[in-house]
DNA sequence: ATCTAAAATGTAGCTTAACTACATAAAAAT
DNA sequence: ATTTTTATGTAGTTAAGCTACATTTTAGAT
């Protein structure tokens, strides 16, 4: 099944791709109906780059040709509009209702342009692998232990093995333990944080399958897991501090509970009216 | 160039094509979005006709060939993105579509009616008060203390001392030394939390300031504090157990964050440069 | 019923487009 | 300066879409 927002893909990850990738990136975005009636080696000619480079440019993208670029590029060519706006980055002089707007606006975005970032089979997948699991290992550091933490939360009211590892120690010793039963979240924006790359490493040595969500790029941790689910980044502000990039992530994660829930839904329903039962008023 | 409604005009010119064109047409009408990813050939055998009859369907409709059926078929296919419609409680037998639909919605929505729920007085209150104090104290319990932890993270960034506390001891023990140079800042979606209620009263009575952020409701948190803010609830899911209360919450730390940073913009912003550099890669 | 003409459908082979595997060039790291 | 890694391109393979023609079916006329 293709995805359906190809330009939104395409805006998002622009900024990751090889030079001559972008190249054919930027064509597209200036000449997104051509396209669609335009074959690969035509494209490639007028962007004076490969055919094997547009390939390329469609994996880096995490699709899966160029006959699904064009696909998905279609489904998106006559609904745009709410995701063209750009912000820029807050001002230094910015009012407070500025403020409250352009993060409001901020955080909205990075859930909306996230959705467009879900590929239902790998949802479908990884859905299916944390049901089976065992235990599950959840691992993330600073902004993504955060995330962790509310998945484990939530696997704890649905009486689910879960385990939030947020710091590399106690990640490297448990992922030591781990076998094919078992399965890990790795959670990182950038992808490439080192102390989860060495424990998905080991677990991946143990034969625990591997679910990894990260930013939308072509990254180390995606590299080695089973399943990839990515978080919008939007992450256009360097100076707000504020991460947008860990709302996505957990809109992804509420996701992956709930449809988690929703295989066992009696006995979920269930799990958390006792759960919040006990909690009632705190 | 392809047009773009291609189920449109398979469902306005079914009755005038030949019989086995339409029992293509139909069947394309049932598997809409699995067509995208078959072959003619494929599609040919499912409907027990052949790649010809195909062609020629497309021709009656006006359509150039296969390709450009596939392509008008994915425009049309994906007219449903983040709908203003209600949603309900998600149903037992739910789709994985949606539950993604419903989740990201609720989660979207959440911040959209908090917006409505800032003041802004109040919120120039918070930050000016979170602005002058030695320490900031942030106390929340199950997910609100992942709220906490959030916060403190921010903070660190920007070199400003804030303690997140999410166990009623520590918050206990934290709120003995409390004084008046210090804040709180209480975390608690019922604002009847028992734990967050006691360590409050124990910091107004050394004189701290009390920051309050709940659920839009007259509760007792609220009550005791200097500055009330308010996240929406909209935890419209008893049965999802997604609390996309955190997800407000979340969104009215980033203002507080951000509005703390900009009183100090190019100092914060110095800060947070040096911070990115440091966790850069990670 | 039988034959003929027209319409509908299928078969097989051709053409073109997409993709793969390998080779070369450029850039980084040692 | 040398090796390793990364980026890009070339040429050949595979597979998909399409065309031309053959066959079958249908309908009307004798």
């Amino acid at each position: 099944m293709p995805m359906f927002n190809g330009m939104e893909r395409i805006k998002q990850g622009i900024s990751t791709l090889r030079p001559s990738e972008q190249k054919v990136a930027n064509y597209i975005i200036n000449n997104t109906k051509a396209i669609l009636d335009m074959p690969i080696a035509q494209l490639a000619k007028n962007t004076k780059t490969s055919e094997a480079t547009i390939i390329r440019m469609c994996r880096s993208l995490h699709i899966k040709g160029f006959r699904e670029l064009k696909l998905s590029i279609s489904a998106s060519a006559n609904q745009d509009g709410i995701t063209t706006d750009r912000y820029e980055d807050i001002a230094a002089d910015a009012s407070l209702s500025q403020i409250i707007k352009f993060i409001s606006h901020n955080n909205y975005r990075s859930i909306e342009s996230t959705l467009a970032l879900i590929d239902e089979n790998s949802m479908e997948k990884a859905i299916s692998l944390l049901d089976q699991a065992r235990k599950i290992i959840v691992i993330g550091v600073g902004a993504s232990a955060i995330v962790a933490f509310d998945f484990e939360q939530k696997c704890k009211r649905i009486n689910k093995w879960c385990e939030a590892l947020t710091d590399s120690h106690t990640q490297l010793t448990s992922a030591v333990h781990l076998d094919d039963r078992d399965v890990v979240l790795a959670i990182s924006y950038s992808g490439e944080t080192i102390e989860i790359i060495d424990t998905v490493k080991i677990a991946k040595r143990n034969k625990a399958s591997i679910i990894s969500l990260t930013g939308y790029s072509s990254n180390k941790v995606q590299s080695l897991a089973n399943v990839n689910l990515y978080a919008s980044p939007l992450e256009k502000s360097i100076r707000s501090g504020a991460t947008a990039s860990r709302i996505a992530q957990l809109n992804i994660v509420d996701i992956l509970f709930t449809g988690l829930a929703s295989l066992n839904f009696e006995q979920s329903v269930d799990f958390l009216d006792k759960t919040r039962e006990v909690i009632q008023n705190r």
